[in-house]
DNA sequence: GCATGATCATGC
DNA sequence: GCATGATCATGC
């Protein structure tokens, strides 16, 4: 099809209500009927999107920044979503707007821009990646149109705060630094993860930069399916920005740090003065709590606050001996094994986890312990940092997935007291390797040549391995001296800006 | 009922 | 005092 067809193939369309029209069309029906050229043989990715622009809508494949549908300004995007597993409904992955040019899109304003176009008005086809489908089966089932001029004024400052941020990084000759995790909704994600060769030039630096697309990130699609799209009812989440005027010079990070560190110094009875609360420091989630109700005193769970969901912010907290140590390592969801030894590091959940998620690490000085008694000395955003993450971390993790493969070690140990622990050979903090592998659960539950230990049980407490043996679950744990580093680079930092 | 953030207890 | 395996408490 030469380009004067395309023209006429796609003009047929007058208005965006003849394109939703087509659209409705493919409602429950299975891809396979539109795929005319085969596509779904092969398995490269994307091409459920070629098969319905091709298959259903008559114009062929184009990398193009104008939107799909130029005269309409309007972009088509087939996008999944997948149950998780409280079987709430979740978006699989980041929606992909285009290609950010570092030469070209540094002076060019939020509303002119490439990305902009690509954002302003999106038909979103979404799918259920259903893995017990064939994916010739699987059918487009929600249609919605997202149109940026009717997102809360909120989200919009937001997006825009994003798009200059990442900007501002091209400006200041440091688009390599450019991390996914950096910006709130609007994401910088990498383009061909794995080739050496996916670096592009900056225009003001010479060292090569990471080939980079806009995107609005999974957690902010997430909270679109599950509050408009689906809207199965309509979910009302308390929210902590409200004064939007902050958000044309601050990003929500900056607003987050800037509320929480008035409380700077203070001890937490002083902040339950304060707040005019008691919080019970029995729970092994007070100091959670504390950060929860200093950043918004109605609220007992920060997790639940809008900003936090769509940005994918995770508050951590920390405690700081006397001696100036953090007493433990920092823990994340237990893995499967299982599913691991299936993964390669670039699609693998650690990878996608440190890549999606941003943290909040809150850290408190110790008074006296035995009474929880803490001073809170402040608050910061972090993420993993790409190179770290694709080095250091990389390597304890594929060392992981060599040693389930082989088969892990168990070996159980009496103690004097009688006790029998299962000692094994992953990674330990020992190793000195930024990040090492530990058991999660409630309780201990090994099978070890069908001999059963550990007080827990296999189906909740376990986690069978490649070769039938059971382990107790694990997990990654980012080592606790790794942290403390981090505590003390963003403490010269600050010192230095001020 | 279980996942998760967080912390405990033992032995070296 | 710390590393490691084990475990607690909460909320969905």
């Amino acid at each position: 099809m030469n380009i004067q067809d395309k023209i006429k193939s796609i003009s047929e369309y007058r208005s965006i209500d003849d394109v939703i029209k087509k659209a409705k069309e493919s409602l429950n029906v299975p891809f396979k009927v539109y795929d005319k050229k085969n596509r779904l043989s092969t398995r490269s990715k994307g091409n459920l999107g070629n098969i319905v622009e091709e298959g259903l809508f008559g114009y062929p494949l184009n990398s193009d920044q104008e939107p799909d549908f130029p005269h309409l300004g309007l972009e088509l995007k087939v996008t999944p979503f997948k149950y998780n597993n409280n079987h709430q409904v979740t978006a699989k992955e980041r929606l992909v707007l285009t290609m950010i040019n570092y030469m070209e899109d540094y002076n060019v304003s939020f509303e002119d821009s490439k990305c902009f176009h690509k954002i302003n008005k999106v038909l979103m086809l979404f799918y259920n990646h259903d893995t017990s489908l064939p994916k010739t089966d699987y059918f487009i089932s929600k249609i919605y149109l997202y149109l940026f001029d009717y997102l809360p004024e909120k989200d919009k400052l937001i997006i825009k705060k994003d798009y200059e941020t990442i900007i501002n990084k091209i400006k200041s000759g440091h688009a390599e630094d450019i991390s996914e995790a950096d910006t709130f909704y609007l994401g910088a994600c990498t383009k061909g993860a794995t080739a050496a060769s996916s670096y592009r030039e900056q225009p003001f630096s010479d060292i090569k930069a990471k080939k980079r697309a806009f995107s609005l990130k999974s957690s902010y699609m997430t909270q679109l399916l599950r509050s408009d799209v689906f809207n199965k009812n309509a979910i009302t989440e308390e929210s902590l920005i409200t004064d939007l005027k902050e958000l044309t010079t601050s990003t929500i990070g900056d607003i987050i740090e800037r509320k929480l560190n008035t409380y700077k110094d203070k001890t937490l009875s002083e902040i339950d003065k304060s707040l005019e609360t008691k919080v019970n420091r029995s729970s092994k989630s007070y100091l959670r709590t504390y950060i929860s109700r200093m950043l918004k005193s109605s609220i007992d769970n920060a997790d639940n606050l809008e900003e936090f969901k769509k940005a994918n912010i995770k508050i951590k907290t920390l405690r700081i001996n006397r001696n100036g140590k953090i007493r433990e390592s920092m823990s994340f969801p237990s893995f499967k094994f299982t599913e691991l030894v299936k993964q390669d590091w670039f699609d693998s959940d650690l990878r996608n986890q440190f890549v999606n998620e941003k943290y909040l690490f809150c850290v408190f000085e110790e008074i006296d312990d035995s009474k929880h008694e803490y001073v809170f000395k402040n608050a910061f955003m972090w993420f993993m940092p790409e190179n770290i993450l694709d080095n250091q971390v990389k390597d304890v993790w594929e060392d992981t997935k060599k040693k389930a493969t082989e088969g892990i070690r168990l070996t159980p140990k009496k103690q004097q007291s009688g006790k029998i622990v299962i000692e094994n050979n992953l990674i330990k903090k020992s190793d000195n390797m930024i990040v090492h592998v530990r058991p999660h659960t409630v309780n201990s539950y090994h099978r070890i040549n069908g001999v059963s230990y550990g007080k827990g049980s296999p189906d909740t407490d376990g986690d069978i391995l490649p070769n039938g043996d059971i382990i107790t679950k694990q997990c990654f744990w980012i080592n606790n001296d790794f942290i403390i580093n981090i505590i003390n680079i963003n403490k010269k930092s600050k010192s230095i800006k001020f």
